[in-house]
DNA sequence: TGACTTTTTGCAATCGATTGCAATATACAT
DNA sequence: ATGTATATTGCAATCGATTGCAAAAAGTCA
């Protein structure tokens, strides 16, 4: 059953008195010139008042293009997800491209299955949010044929596009704004090292901690949540390095950090300055407000979009690596160190 | 061409010996019993085997079914969006649904190009996040036969179903938690009054205020952003009423409040307490923690999801309205109010 | 064995748009 | 007028799954 008045070429065809082929051809820009020019207004004409729309899923069944594309979040509930779907929506519509959301969690097995889903949809192309390293899902899109590209983090190995922040410059960064500011003993609440975000925030860490001849405390976090920061925030401080400063991995992980100083009645930032990463929002307006590393995350998904609609269109297989600049920003959660006693 | 390895029915006929309509008929439940036990078992064997998952594209050409629901929102990167379009996902995919999300913006005329776009694609339904009050939106997709359900804000017809907090009770919650603590002259920052949630919380605050019998200073807020609740906090805190409290719509236009009031010196609660609405992540982080409605946006969307569904496989256009609980959540930005002059 | 059910299977059309190929029409040159 | 090139148009197959109808096969009963 056609749904209530949209229109076919075939019914265009019949008021015009010619072949669907011609109407086809006629309302293609590319194939235009193979009709008559007073046959081609005319239809073009009728098309307009008939408010014709071409049936996507018929083209895309004839085609094998369908517009649409996956995109894989391992978390929609995690604030930065938002402004890169936001991105990645916008550049996708310009496009005439459409996203379909998966909330796929972090199991790979569900993944799959949402990827198979989507498969079946004969989606154009993947975006994905979830990727550990080395993982399974990336494989298995690419033996289907299907272009993808990783947002937000990537895998080592080159198989595929990606665009994500410069971690490393980031926590380089964080590291030289609390050292110049006189800290010393900085100990880092990492995310789980099987993300690429997770272990290169890490070794970004050490490097910039190397720099400086400093020694790198750090502490893994299962998961980037703010539960998930506690524990790791609590062993640092229990280490007895009287440490001075903590970087986290993320914004979440920050927070907390912060409930961990609160629980043990320190105060950020007198007691222990916070670095956090991400700049997601609000956290400038969190108490302390929060001294983090912003990252584009808008401009990263219309990146990620647009890297995927490059391959759609040419399917060469090239492989680019974007990586965007994050940028310091500087709140009330970081402090310059007082020597232990003041004059 | 054919994606690599995907199996057709073709495929599996052609395996097995048999036509592809006794594999389509083996294959789905409803129709199985038509097919010789021992032939469906041989059929079902071999699909495995070759992993067979029906296109999507050719199913939905044939029936008219796509599988797909359209999710209008006016702005992904407004945090509470994220848990209703992760409810809506997660209720879509236990039915074997996929969502399609446009962020569409506030303004009607690209809403509809959006719609449009879904509806060639043909989507079964559309939740809509987005509408303001007597919107054209619906009206269009109604005309197109497209089943619609509402959510988080609702229209003043009854077309089509939707699910909402109840904004009233949330509002009487916030006033009567204010009036209990001694505050008399209280303020509101509405939202923009051609929503239902601006127009309904804005009711709801008059109401309640109405029956604590005190008058209700109101000023309305463009938009539901934090900017957009600076000039009308300012306008209430300027207006020499002498307000100790202000209720704000939602918790953005409570952040705008604080702007406004650390712009005037102003501290909360010390100097006025501020109510706001939602409770979004990490306002329970900020300083002060807000005290705020918290509304169940997850459910919602899971709510919206169920009930479009349903709209979906019964098409009998049965409008039903939900209306979630909300709950009253007291944190630091709201205190007793002090007598002017303590002793 | 023949008549009649019931079960199982295949045929072919269909959804709507696209496209290679062939057919027709028109223009141009000789 | 004839031939050749070019511009238009139509035909029919195709993408993959579904389904009404008819044909074939198997089962039942007298």
């Amino acid at each position: 059953m056609n749904r209530v008045g949209l229109t076919t070429l075939k019914q265009i065809a019949a008021a015009t008195g010619v072949h669907t082929s011609t109407v086809s051809r006629a309302l293609d820009p590319q194939k235009r010139h193979l009709v008559a020019n007073d046959v081609a207004e005319r239809i073009a004409h009728v098309a307009q008042s008939l408010g014709y729309q071409p049936n996507r899923v018929a083209t895309s069944l004839r085609t094998g293009r369908s517009q649409l594309v996956g995109v894989l979040l391992p978390d929609i509930a995690n604030p930065v997800f938002a402004p890169i779907l936001s991105g990645i929506a916008e550049a996708l519509a310009t496009e005439g491209y459409s996203p379909i959301v998966a909330d796929a969690g972090n199991e790979s097995a569900q993944q799959i299955a949402f990827v198979d889903n989507l498969l079946n949809q004969r989606v154009d192309g993947m975006i994905l949010a979830t990727v550990s390293r080395d993982d399974d899902v990336v494989g298995h899109c690419l033996d289907r044929g299907l272009p993808v590209v990783l947002v937000n983090r990537f895998e080592f190995r080159d198989r595929v596009s990606s665009i994500v922040s410069d971690d490393e410059l980031g926590m380089r960064l964080a590291v030289d704004h609390l050292v110049s500011n006189g800290h010393r003993r900085i100990g880092h609440v990492s995310g789980p090292l099987d993300t690429s975000t997770g272990l290169l925030r890490r070794d970004g860490f050490s490097r910039a901690m190397a720099h400086h001849a400093l020694p790198a405390h750090i502490e893994e976090a299962s998961h980037f949540t703010r539960e998930g920061g506690v524990a790791p925030a609590r062993a640092l401080i229990g280490a007895n390095a009287a440490l001075t400063a903590i970087v986290a991995a993320n914004d979440l992980l920050a927070l907390g950090t912060f409930d961990a100083m609160r629980m043990l009645g320190l105060r950020c930032p007198d007691d222990i300055s916070v670095v956090g990463h991400n700049d997601m929002p609000l956290v400038d307006l969190i108490s302390p407000p929060l001294t983090t590393i912003r990252i584009g995350h808008r401009e990263m998904g219309q990146g990620a979009a647009r890297l995927l609609l490059k391959e759609i269109e040419a399917r060469d297989g090239r492989v680019q690596h974007v990586i965007l600049q994050p940028e310091l920003i500087v709140r009330g959660s970081t402090a310059p160190w007082r020597t232990p006693d003041p004059p």
